[in-house]
Order: C-alpha cells, then sequence, then structure tokens
DNA sequence: GACAACCTGACC
DNA sequence: GGTCAGGTTGTC
C-alpha cells in the first residue's frame, strides 16, 4: 500500500496523537509480524514516546525508554487510532493503548513487519543502513548522478530502495509521466535536462500527494481511518486503456521489472 | 533482469 | 477456477 506519501501522512497522524503520551500497555496478538526478534513487551510499556519519523517507507517511533519502534507497513499494512478497548478485528496484530485511545497495527496480507531495537543498535540495521535517500534528502546535482551513475532500466531503478527510497509502483508511474520519460529507458542514457525535470516531478508530486494524504486505492487509510485525495489526481496509474490526458494516445499497460507499468507510448520516450 | 515466495481478498 | 494488488527478499 504505502509508498512516501502515505507513510508521511501516517507519520504526520502519530506525531500529532501520540508525541510525549505514555504507552500504558500493548497487547500482541501475532508473534509472527515481529520480523527480526520477539520484543520484551517491558522496553516499550511505561515509555513516552518521543518522536516519530519516517525514513524511506519506514516509521520509527523513538521511546523514551532508548528504544525504537520500526514499522514497515508492507502492502496493506495500517495504523489506525480507535476508541479505548475497540474490539480488535481479525487482521488486527498489535494494539498499543493509550490514555486518551488505541493503536490498532492491521495488516490483511502481513507483508508488513516491525522491529524494537535500542538506539544504539538502530546504527548497525543493515536494511536501514542501505537505504537510498529520499527525493527531499537530496539535490538535484546528487540524484542526477546517482542515475547517471547506473545502467538500469529508469523504473526498476526508481523503485529499488538502496538508490533512492519511499517510491513505489505508483509514484514511479506517475513521475515519470510528468518527467515524460519511458520507464523502460536506461538510466545511463537519459539526458542531464531529462533528469533535472524528473528530480523537480518527483519532489512535486511526492508533496502534492501529501498534501492530498496519499493515495487510497483500496486499502490505505490515515490514522483516523480516512480515505486519501490523490488517487484523483492519477494521470498513468491504474488508467491502463484509458486516453492520455495530455496528448489523447491510449495508456498503457505493461510488465517492467516484474511490476505493472502505466504509461504514454507518445508523451514518454 | 526475471521469478517465486511470503499472504488475503476482490473481482471476473 | 484464474488474475490482480501501494512491497521486499532471495534465487537463478
Amino acid at each position: 500500500m504505502p509508498e512516501l506519501p502515505e507513510v508521511q501522512t501516517i507519520v504526520d497522524d502519530l506525531k500529532n496523537k501520540i508525541r510525549v503520551a505514555r504507552i500504558i500497555d500493548i497487547k500482541i496478538l501475532t508473534k509472527s509480524i515481529w520480523r527480526y526478534k520477539y520484543p520484551r513487551k517491558r522496553s516499550m510499556i511505561g515509555a513516552k514516546v518521543s518522536d516519530v519519523i519516517r525514513r524511506g517507507k519506514y516509521i520509527l517511533i523513538y521511546l523514551s525508554t532508548n528504544n525504537v519502534l520500526v514499522i514497515h507497513l508492507g502492502m496493506t499494512g495500517k495504523l489506525i487510532f480507535v476508541k479505548v478497548g475497540s474490539k480488535p478485528d481479525k487482521h488486527t496484530h498489535v494494539v498499543f493503548k493509550f490514555p486518551d485511545s488505541d493503536l490498532h497495527y492491521n495488516d490483511v496480507r502481513r507483508f508488513g513487519f516491525m522491529d524494537l531495537v535500542s538506539v544504539d543498535a538502530l546504527k548497525g540495521i543493515a536494511f536501514l543502513n542501505k537505504l537510498g535517500p529520499d527525493p527531499f534528502e537530496i539535490e538535484m546535482g546528487e540524484f542526477i548522478s546517482i542515475i547517471k551513475s547506473k545502467n538500469r532500466m529508469i523504473k526498476p531503478l526508481l523503485m529499488n530502495q538502496d538508490i533512492i527510497s519511499g517510491l513505489g509502483n505508483i509514484y514511479s508511474d506517475e513521475i515519470l509521466f510528468k518527467a515524460r520519460i519511458h520507464p523502460r529507458s536506461i538510466s545511463s542514457r537519459i539526458r542531464k535536462k531529462k533528469l533535472a525535470k524528473l528530480y523537480d516531478s518527483a519532489r512535486e508530486i511526492l508533496e502534492r500527494a501529501i498534501e492530498a494524504r496519499g493515495s487510497s486505492i483500496s486499502d490505505f487509510v490515515d490514522g483516523s481511518g480516512v480515505r486519501g485525495e490523490y488517487q484523483n489526481s492519477h494521470l498513468v496509474y491504474g488508467r491502463g486503456g484509458q486516453s492520455c490526458k495530455r496528448c489523447g494516445a491510449k495508456i498503457k499497460r505493461e510488465i517492467i521489472g516484474s511490476r505493472s507499468a502505466h504509461f504514454c507510448p507518445r508523451c514518454q520516450r
């Protein structure tokens, strides 16, 4: 489900609702969502949430006990605030109890996961260390040289979290359309001018998507259970067979890098 | 780079 | 019954 704008939306909601709040209790309903190792609850119970940040598509919840809860939402993960004592549904895997509300971690497909690590250990976590910068964390020149230095199809390259983090299937399609780059273009051969446009497009689209509180295709909702609006602004994603809003040509849907890619064969070359 | 694997649900 | 889905990881 979630790419950078959706994860940022959740992070903003978490920050507003639980920063400075204390975790009263935790109910773990599904053990297997803890990927690295099963956590000690006493490392979390009684702790205050000191900060919530996003790294790529990861959510990092810092606790006053010097531990960090690292969460990846996978495809269908959700963090939703509900009334104290609300009954978990069949896909609720963890319940965090706060004074004013409970926070349910739900995930239908269970591709998401959590880890609890100490602040010290965080620096040694491989899957965080290998994350590339997101488009807001780098300058245009750096972005261009990263892309130019690889010899790969641009869409799978943009989706590779080790190179640039935060982009997934929706936003890579939307960004490439805006920059008028064909998703199969080989990164090293794309002109600098086009890559400059790609950089601007990435930041612009992500910013607008965050303002719209994400894209809800089927599952995504924010911390209050409300859907995002950016799906209404998609120009290519999910529009295969329909006409391009820019030139009228038929939008194509093709498998590229084992994922469905949506693009306009006339606008994107 | 292509694929399968990990899962459940929606849709045809 | 089959296909598809906002992701990641590991194998050829």
